[in-house]
DNA sequence: TTAAATTAGTTGTAATCGCAACCAATATTA
DNA sequence: TAATATTGGTTGCGATTACAACTAATTTAA
């Protein structure tokens, strides 16, 4: 840079690379973008087709609504890339008998194949970024994790 | 769900709510909407367009492809968050002398003065994200984070 | 039991993104 | 120093996204 030292004045100063919401975007954009490689390279899916695709893994016969809710993705997002896991046949869809607005949803057998050819990768992967720990800074981290997670559900500063 | 229960079988299954990667993917989303709301509605910049300017903050006179190397966004969308802060005079630019493709930018005053108000939101904020850690905790969890983000830098999935 | 409100899902559309192609200036090297 | 490669930055364009409008089915409640 043509002038890299920090800028020293009056004026409150922000570092970035130290500010905590910026971090985790990073982090999580740099593990997010080399998993998402790996399963556009070797099954040809987004991250979100491959989260709808695991949910259905969880939870067989969930709606796109739920599907939508849990993975915390617009519905619309949903529709649309689920027509392209019906087009590949890897999800199947049915309308519900009860309530004909509602359509379960399920991985086929194509689907369920490559579910878990792609559960062991996903795993493998989660290892290999927690190998930077022992296991009982795992079991912080993810603790930490958790309660961030939760506490950020609370927080508004639109005041 | 029509069917809440855990699917119990032979294939391998994966809980995608506990899986890092996600767990980081829809923490980091939530934590960015949030600030991402308060940046919009107050000062109508988007998060990309922040960053720039907090980058700008401390580092003057960085170029275009700096910004884009620090805060890990292409190019061409620095580009067109760039066009944006120079219509509204946030931001300047100046042709470097000595290398004429390279653009030297710098806040404006008007872009200093932005800038000043929103560093203390964003501070707040992040106090308010980190009231649910103790000191102790808020040192491990930024240690974690840190050791995390570069041992992912490592990582190489693809074989 | 009809009218109004809600819910599940799709689609239109404008804005944004990401990649590659491109231009101009500089650096390399033959 | 002329040809080639590299670098800083912009732009074209197809794909993706987010929001709202919409259809159809169901629920609520007058």
């Amino acid at each position: 840079m043509k002038n890299n030292s920090i800028q020293q004045k009056a004026e409150p100063l922000l570092r970035l690379d130290r500010f905590l919401p910026y971090r985790l975007a990073t982090l999580s954009n740099r593990i997010s973008s080399i998993i998402a490689e790996a399963y556009k390279d070797k099954f040809a899916l987004s991250i979100v087709e491959w989260r709808i695709m695991a949910v259905l893994g969880q939870y067989p016969n969930a709606s796109a609504d739920e599907v939508s809710v849990k993975i915390q993705v617009e519905k619309s997002i949903i529709s649309r890339a689920l027509q392209k896991l019906l087009q590949r046949h890897l999800v199947s869809r049915q309308v519900d008998a009860d309530d004909r607005r509602r359509q379960n949803l399920t991985l086929t057998e194509t689907g369920m194949d490559v579910y878990s050819q792609i559960v062991p990768v996903s795993y493998n992967y989660e290892q290999a970024l927690l190998e930077c720990f022992d296991a009982e800074e795992q079991a912080i981290f993810d603790s930490l994790i958790d309660r961030l997670n939760q506490h950020a559900e609370t927080i508004d500063i639109s005041g």
